[in-house]
Order: C-alpha cells, then structure tokens, then sequence
DNA sequence: GGGCGACAACTGGTCCTACCATCCAACCCC
DNA sequence: GGGGTTGGATGGTAGGACCAGTTGTCGCCC
C-alpha cells in the first residue's frame, strides 16, 4: 500500500516501550528526582493507566539500561549508569577473562590516549577540578580498594574532560570490567607508579599539551598492562602514541 | 563480620536472571539454534516451569540484549546482534542527532586506523574474504541502500579480522547509529571516493603494511566525515594517524 | 528504663487466568 | 484457480492473588 494521503497513524509501539520511553525521558532530562529512591510499581502503575504488569518489564528493561536500580524489599532507586549494557554485552561477546582483558587493554590503548589529548585541549575549568580531586584521591588512599576506585575516577574524569560522551560510556564500561578482574588474579603490585604516571598526564593536561598527554597515557596503560600479568603482545611492542604532526 | 566459616550462602538470584542465564548459554554456544526460529513463550514456561509472566520478562532481556528479535502473532526469533544495547545506550546518552554523529566520527577517527592497523597484521585468510566480498558488493552496489549496506560490511569485516571482539562490538554499534542517521539529512553525496579509499585500506592490509593501511582509514574517515556534512572541528585538522616508530 | 524479639506495613517477585491484537495459513466460495 | 474469509497460532495487556524480602515499630521481658 502507498503512503495514502489518509492516515499515518503510527500505530502505538507496545504499552511498554512507550512507557519506558516516558520513564526513560523523565529520568534523564530531569535531575529532580536526581538518583534518590523513587518509583513503587503498584502506585506508577496506576498512575500511568497501565497494568502492573507492563510497569514491571519496562523497569526490567530501565535497569537493564543502567537507568534504576531495583532491589526487593526496597523501593526502586534512580541511578545513572549507562554504560551497564555495554559492560553485560562485552561479558557476553568475550566470556573468557583473560581474553577480555587482553582485548580491553588494546581498546584502551586506542581511546585513552586520545581522550588525553582532547582533555588536555577542550578541558573546562570545572571538568579539571574532579581530575585533580582523583589524583589526590589516589595519593591518599590506604586502601587497595580506594586506590584501584581512585584510578577509575581519574580515568573516568579524563574522559568526561574529552567532551565525548561516547568515549566516556565507552571508558566507564571498560574501566568497570577491569575493576570486575582486580581481586581475581589480576591484582596490580605497585601503587606508586600509577601515581606518577597520572601526575605526568594530569601536568600535561594543564599545561594544554596534548602530544605529551597522549604520550604520557600510552606509557601509563602499557606499563598498566603489564603489572596486570599480561602475556606480551608483539603488536603492542611498537604501539603508537597518538601525536600531532 | 569477619568472613566465618560458617556460610557464606549465596542466595538464588531471581527466578528471572536464572531463566535469562539459561537461555542466553543455550543460544551463545550452541551453533545447532543458528538464528532460526524458535521459542514459543507458553511453551517454553511450561518446559522451564516457571510462569509465562518471568518467561516474559526474561524473554525481554534478551531482546534488550540482542540475542532474540520479537514480533506479535510471529514465533520469536533468534539473532545475534549483542551491539544493540549499546546503541540504545548511545542513543540515550546523546539524545540530539547532530551532536551524536560528532562524537561518533571522533571515537571512529581514534579506533578504526588501528582497526586496520590490527588487521593488516593478524587477519586470517578466512577474515580476509568477507573483506573484499563487501569490496566488491560496494563496487556493484545499484542502490544507496545496497551501497550503505556494503560500506557497514566493510569496516565490520575489518574490524572482525582485527581479532578484537570487543572492537567489533564498538564499531557495530557505530556502524548501526551512522546508517541510522543517513536517510535523515545526512546523505552521502559521492559513491566513488570511498570505493577508492576502501581499496587503498584492503590493498595495504592484503600487503600487511599496517601503518599505511591504518594512514589511509584516517583519510578515508576524514572525508567521510565532512560528505556527512559535519561543520569543520579544529580537533580534527592534525589529527593523528597511528603508525610505528 | 533499656534491650530484644515479634509483628505489621511496606517493597519487589512469582503465579494464574482471561482476554485483546496481530499474523499466517488453510479453507471455502465464487 | 483466484481471492476473500476464518480459525488458530503467536505475542501483548490486564488484574488479581499470594510469596518473599526489608524495615520500622510496638510490646514484652529482663
């Protein structure tokens, strides 16, 4: 049938997109309701006019996106962690740990120096502070624990300086499934050169010096694969840093 | 508590997550269900012995994950497309179009050269093929669609004989957002230069000179980017190429 | 009065049954 | 034999009932 000059009636996509979507909207756009605990299913329900029953897939489906957090008992909380799908869909596609690492150390290697690089040119004040608040934060720490969250923040800071959100999702996901692997075999031995290594980014970056920046990442997330226990890689050995001509 | 002796009981997760588990291993790594179709939700609850409300909700996960496509009054089918979910991410994380393809072009411009980089040195035979199948699928293409079609099948096969499935994931899911947004006032105007630029990338990948093939992705990426009509990005005008020392 | 345990009122988790909407295919009428 | 009709399959929605954790409170016992 042609497009008839009739009707485009769009027929509904089922109840449970629209209401995810209608969910999903609120939940974003909004910082009022800014990942504090919220939504009871029998009351949303009925105020949306569905059944409980849709209300529950589409929240099922909103956690799976990394946009609530549900636990029985409790009323269901509003989180932001996008990069959860991402994250549930590498431990699909690579189920085996050490291959994953492997293959998440490359990736980063791709993008991180990168993201430096940006950082280091559309940095906001305001996107620096928390770079600043991470490193602090690693030279403080005590714990293993703090300093391996430490370094996730730095490097989740770094990529939200980069000013792509892309590139941030991308990075939170890969940084969550290294942080899954420490405690598993895969522990790091020193504390000390990741704090330098960040020091030299982190002075690259506030001097606007993208070449040194991305450079400085390379060395780190190399030098960071190794004390990871990673097997050598012939294809790293002469890996590039990403450098203005 | 320190950890006793005792117990350390991990309770069952939900009815659910059990089901989602279950199916999603019976669909991974068993060739024997290759995406025919399958599953019938009365049913499959009643093989499981769970009710048809958590056969659904774990039937939806799947989706969400890619694994399955439903459609009402057909039977659901299997699919492999783990990139899914994060598209949707994206799709979430970055609302507005224009922003979204931005982005988009920077995490390719810094993931697809070493793609090819990768490529060019560990690409089997086997991987080889579909590469310059989808060459010469662009050559022939009649239709825009075809052509679009053809050029996502190339820079997929590229990134699958990389060896990095976590990679392919990443640019799947980019190859998908970018085919979504042509069609939507962002049109390629020419279809000969990346027949050309695609020929360079393969020719130097079936050479194994990986830094030129990787010099070439970035060209190709380049202009890509401003026939997509992107305005002109200071960042990108020394844009690195990633090659050996 | 203070502490401890049972209870009650939430929450999400599971099940059931009935009915609607859509699609496909076999069937029947012309 | 072609085309419209119909029935049976599927997934989609609804609403009810009950189970299972969590938490705060109240009352009992010491």
């Amino acid at each position: 049938m042609p497009p008839g000059p009739v009707a485009p009636i769009q027929k509904s996509p089922s109840l449970v997109q629209q209401v995810c979507d209608r969910l999903a909207a609120s939940l974003l756009e909004e910082e009022t309701a800014a990942r504090g605990t919220l939504l009871a299913e029998r009351e949303l329900a009925a105020q949306l006019g569905v059944s409980r029953n849709v209300l529950r897939e589409a929240i099922q489906r909103l956690e799976l996106q990394g946009l609530v957090e549900i636990r029985q008992g409790h009323s269901t909380r509003i989180v932001h962690q996008l990069h959860k799908p991402l994250t549930a869909a590498l431990q699909l596609k690579v189920p085996e740990e050490s291959a994953r690492l492997e293959q998440l150390f490359e990736l980063r290697l791709m993008i991180e120096p990168h993201a430096a690089r940006l950082a280091a040119r559309r940095a906001s004040p305001e996107q620096l502070a928390p770079l600043q608040a991470a490193q602090h934060r690693l030279r403080d720490a005590q714990t293993l624990e703090a300093a391996v969250q430490a370094d996730m923040d730095f490097h989740r800071a770094l990529a939200e300086a980069s000013g792509n959100r892309i590139l941030l999702l991308v990075i939170e996901s890969l940084a969550e499934l290294l942080a899954t692997a420490h405690g598993r075999g895969f522990r790091v031995i020193t504390q000390e050169r990741p704090i330098q290594a960040h020091q030299e980014i982190l002075d690259a970056i506030l001097r606007r010096d993208a070449d040194t920046a991305a450079r400085h990442m390379t060395a780190h997330l190399k030098a960071a694969r190794t004390e990871t226990g990673l097997p050598d890689n012939a294809d790293l050995a002469d890996w590039p840093a990403p450098a203005s001509a």
